[in-house]
This record gives C-alpha cells, sequence and structure tokens, in this order.
DNA sequence: AACACCTATGTTACACGTAACATTTTGTTG
DNA sequence: CAACAAAATGTTACGTGTAACATAGGTGTT
C-alpha cells in the first residue's frame, strides 16, 4: 500500500494542524473563508480520500448498513435494494453489499465480514440462518431487518409479507374462476417455496380439491419451467391450472404451451409469483402476485435508519401485502 | 454501538494479554495446547466478532477488494462475481460489492466508498469513468482491473474481449448464411453497445449490405425486444435477420415471432449477444455470442490478487475472445 | 479600560489489533 | 544439573480522524 495522502499531510504543507483540515471536511462553516480556500486547493492537489479506519476505531456510528441478498441476478433483489438505497442516500448511509448464494453457511460468511467492517445495523433477505449468524447478530448489538417474509423466529425487526396467505389467495382466486385440477410447480426448496406450498395446498383443501405438486431441487429458470409443466401433464390425469412458485418457472411454462400448442387461459390457466416485468411481455399476460419489493426496501432502511438514530420502532413487524399484476392467463 | 467485546475483554477474562489471543486467531499453532482451549471457550462464550478497524489504520493489507458492478439483476455480472469469487475464496480475500447502475457519477461515489475502506485492489466493470474517478484511483495507488471490454485510455490492467470484433464476426456469420436485410437492435446506449453497432457495421459494409439499426434508450428487456423487432419490421422494407446486443433484446423478439407466426430462421434469423441460459429454452434454441464472463472474473481477481503480491503481471491487457451457443436461430 | 463573548485554531487523548522485539517458562541434552 | 534451545507469553509502539476541551486574538459594550 502506498501511502495516501492523509490530513497531517495537507495540514503540515499548510502549516496548520490536521484538526483545521479535519473541520473542512466535516463542519466548513467552522473554517475561516480564507483557510478554506487554502485547503480546498490543497485537497485538490493531493487528490486526498476520506480514510474511514479511524472512525471505525472510535466508538462512533459508521453511518454503514449491510445487506445481504441472496442472489445477484434476480429482479427482486434489484427491486428491493434500490429501495434501500433511495433511504440511505437521503440520509447519507453508506450499504455494504454481499450475497449469500441462498446457503446459510455462506451468508454467515458475508455477515460475519460485515460485521468486522463496523456496520450500525444489517438488513437480511433470508430467514433461515445458522445458529452462529445469530449469536454474531445478537452479540454485535446492532439492530437488524429481516426482510421479503415473515420468520417463526425473527432475529430482531421484519419486514415483508406473508407468502402462505399470498399463495392461498392466489390459489383461491383460481379456483374461483372454475378450475380443479392445479398442479403447484416448484423449484429450489428453500423456505418461501415451501410457503407458498402451504398456501396452495390450504387453498385445494378447503375447496374439496387434491393438491398436486411437481418440483426440482433446482435453482428456477424458464428451462426448468417447461419441464415440469411436462412432468406435470405426463404425472396427472387432468390439468387445468397451474400456480408456479416465481415467474421464471410460469413463463417457461406459458413458453411450453405455446410451442404444444395448448391455449392459455382456456386449456391451462397460469398463475405467477413476483409480478417481474418480464411476465408482462407475454402473450397473453401472465397474472402474477405482486411482491412490493421496492416498498419492502424503503420500508426496511427508513425502520433501521430510524432504530439506529435511537427512535423506537412503533413494531417490530410490518407486513406489507400483496397485490395482482393486470394479466390475463388465468380466464 | 454497544460495546462489542474486544481482543482485551477475553484476554482480561482468563487473565492474559490480548497479545497471546490475537495470535490464537492469526497462528494458533503458537498458542499453548491449554491456552488455546481456554480461549477457545472464552471467544465461544462472548461471542467475539473479528474487528477490522485497527488492521486498516495500519499500512498492512486489508485483503479486500472492491468489486463495482453496473447491475444487480444481469446474470452477466452475477456470473462474474461469482468467477471473482472462486479465486478470492481461496486466496482468503474478501471482496466489498457496488453497484452503479451504469451511472459513471454513482460509480464514482462508490469507488469513493470503497477505497475510503482501504482496499487493496478494484475490479471495475465499466471502461467510461469521471475525471475524479481517475484521479482517486492514480492517488490511491492501486492495482485496478477493468474488466468486460478493452478501454482505449485503461487506468491500469484489462480483462475482456473486443465487443466490436465480436459483433463483426456474429454478423459476418449471419451474411455468410444468406442473410442480407440485417437490422441491428440496441437499447441502453452505452459503450457496449456502440463497440457492436461499429463491428456490425463494419460487417455490413464489407459485404456490400447497408447497416439498418433500431435503438431505444431504455434498459433492455424482452418487452423492448419485441418492440423494437415490431419497429424494425415496420421501418424497413426486408428484413431477413436481427442482431441483438443482448439476449433480452432477442428472447423478445424471438416471442415476437411466435406471436406473428413469423418462423426463426427461415422468415427471420435471430442472433443474440452473452449466451445466458434463457436462449437455449427457446424453440429454436437461440444462436448467441457468449462472452467468458466466469472466466473474466477468474482472470481479473487472479491479476489483481498477484499484482497486490508483489507480482509483476505478464502483461497489463488480457483478451479473452469469444464463441457462439449451440443455437437454432440462425440457419 | 475592563469585561464578556465570539471566532478561529490548536492540544490532547482515544479507539484496538498486531508486528517486532523482549522476556519468561519449559524442555532437552551431555 | 548446568546450559542452551525452543516454546510460550508479554511489552511497546503504531496508525489517523475527531470529540472535547483549551487558548489566542479580536470585537463590542458599558
Amino acid at each position: 500500500m502506498t501511502n495516501r495522502a492523509s490530513l497531517q499531510d495537507i495540514a503540515d504543507q499548510l502549516g496548520i494542524t490536521k484538526m483545521t483540515v479535519s473541520r473542512y471536511f466535516r463542519s466548513p462553516e467552522k473554517v475561516a473563508p480564507a483557510t478554506r480556500e487554502k485547503i480546498a486547493q490543497a485537497v485538490k492537489h493531493s487528490g486526498y480520500i476520506h480514510n474511514r479506519a479511524p472512525a471505525l476505531m472510535s466508538r462512533a456510528l459508521s453511518r454503514t448498513i449491510g445487506v445481504v441478498i441472496p442472489s445477484l441476478s434476480n429482479q427482486v433483489f434489484s427491486a428491493l435494494v434500490d429501495g434501500i438505497e433511495t433511504i440511505t442516500n437521503a440520509e447519507s448511509f453508506d450499504i455494504l453489499l454481499a450475497h449469500s448464494g441462498y446457503d446459510p453457511k455462506v451468508e454467515e460468511r458475508k455477515i460475519e465480514m460485515l460485521l468486522s467492517y463496523q456496520v450500525d445495523g444489517m438488513i437480511l433477505c433470508e430467514t433461515e440462518h445458522t445458529d452462529r449468524t445469530r449469536t454474531m447478530l445478537k452479540q454485535a448489538g446492532i439492530p437488524v431487518v429481516e426482510c421479503m417474509e415473515l420468520p417463526e423466529a425473527p432475529i430482531d425487526m421484519v419486514v415483508g409479507l406473508d407468502h402462505k396467505a399470498a399463495a392461498f389467495n392466489a390459489v383461491t382466486r383460481m379456483i374461483a374462476s372454475n378450475k380443479q385440477h392445479i398442479v403447484y410447480l416448484a423449484a429450489r426448496l428453500d423456505r418461501r417455496t415451501m410457503l407458498r406450498q402451504q398456501g396452495y395446498e390450504q387453498a385445494m383443501w378447503e375447496a374439496g380439491l387434491t393438491p398436486q405438486t411437481v418440483a426440482t431441487p433446482f435453482q428456477s429458470s424458464f428451462s426448468q419451467g417447461m419441464k415440469l409443466l411436462q412432468q406435470a401433464l405426463d404425472t396427472f390425469d387432468r390439468v387445468d391450472g397451474i400456480f408456479c412458485t416465481n415467474d421464471d418457472l410460469a413463463v417457461g411454462a406459458m413458453q411450453f404451451c405455446k410451442n404444444e400448442g395448448i391455449r392459455v387461459p382456456d386449456d391451462l390457466a397460469v398463475m405467477g409469483y413476483n409480478g417481474l416485468d418480464i411476465g408482462l411481455t407475454m402473450q397473453p399476460k401472465l397474472t402474477s402476485v405482486v411482491t412490493p419489493r421496492q416498498a419492502i426496501g424503503i420500508k426496511s432502511a427508513r425502520l433501521l435508519i430510524d432504530v439506529i438514530n435511537g427512535k423506537a420502532p412503533s413494531d417490530k413487524l410490518f407486513d406489507l401485502g400483496f397485490s395482482y399484476t393486470a394479466g390475463e392467463s388465468l380466464s
């Protein structure tokens, strides 16, 4: 590491103390205009870059929050981070980002890294954590928001939606449009997928219907959607609707229908989940459960920063609900 | 900020000095087995989390590299980061991730933040930077890799591919399969899009054909692909091929073909760019230029860490080339 | 002229893990 | 058991921005 310019370097150069230079950055109005001008010159010339290390050493706030998302190629989480940054930018907080690949062990490692940087708070997108993760977060004594779903054993605060209820509502809606042989298409059998399955099954049972599921442990993709629908049609006598655990599967399935001449929604109703842009480019447009991810990001960051700033939260759990895209794949 | 346990706390608790505890973490073999056991207990009990701040203050390496990607919902960059982490994990480096939303001003802010954390090196995915970005990086005196493309004015090292050459090759290939009225579909008019356009145009001119482009300033998406193809068909007399600046547009366009009964590749040849999974789920499979993004990530991280460790790089520029998916959308 | 008060700048101390060197303890061998 | 080596632990100093307090110089008021 080469010697970057320090405040001391700039101060020496001007025959003043680093304290005045520090003030120039923190509260310029406390520095005499003439001095301010001199410092501005020297700073520009030296290309000084703020060094966070000393601030991290003191017990002051780092004004940084850690964010762990499961994936770097999922619009759900990019929208979430967008929402978070709306707030952090306005509050001049920084975010330190890490991704876990849906693996609690990796999440643990990343959280440990973020904590080593003395973040003031943490936003997590998963609710399944290792024991050590929970211990570390407790010990760190910083506020934590788990977002996207409503965990049974929250670490601290929660901003999300009830995926079981959303699935129940969606499937009930399918049944109301006169579909009876509805199959659940699932991939990557994580908690959220399971919750949706529960909602699906409850809706089916309550309507006197029998739930039928096809699933793959692999990551969701369009091709998995095609394969799963094929498998559903091969396995079950009659299928007149599919409830897909996300839009990737749904779009793949609709693709499959197009290839095979299956009419949507007349032969087969399709319900997606997440409400991504891509669903609306299909013909017919995909009907999908919209998860309010940007709003979740905004609320999570707002809440976290308020708590960091010492405000007591009005509540520890916020359910932001869900809605539907204006699709045509249902009836 | 609550008082997290420090090394001193653990040491006090055991009646030893923090130096021994520090050694327990850095080089446990230098600590007597009995002491090691005692420390292990105390550490576990207190939930100690390493504090990076003092290390950042010393001039030692932080063993962290900064990575700035343009987008959090693009498989291209998630594969790149995967590649990077293959190496950083093996070398026990950490990465600090930030995203710029394709905006050089935002990139500047994020780079400044990463530098304030004393990263040992930086990987950037864009080649367009503000003046201040260049100044800061120079002043920081750390190695920098720009990846994905081959910039005209590199900051330091480069790992990427020649997008103009790739586009030239791809379009030449289309022409070789007897297509003559090939339109270029472009979105988000960034540098890489422009480079591909240049390659496309050169291939057309050299074949005695006239380049024709439809473009949108908006972000690429399936729906933009549909719209752009519609626009191309409306605008130009004859169209028998499209070269799409990425797979999102290509897949949208192929969707459009399916809706409109246009046969691919007989009526219209389609060439994509990036070689994402989704293209291979189409029917026919999308032919696409494959950019070796994981390899770029691996090479970038390898190179950067070698330089950080004091090795002189064998070269400053690495062109990793391109290939094609085994598609059927061409002929 | 004396005093209060303000502005601008300076002084001091602090946070904490670790490299480098110093010292103590344990182990080994003739 | 003396003598030395090796292992284990301790001591010291360091890096750098900033909060809190101190001081110097100036302005204004009575």
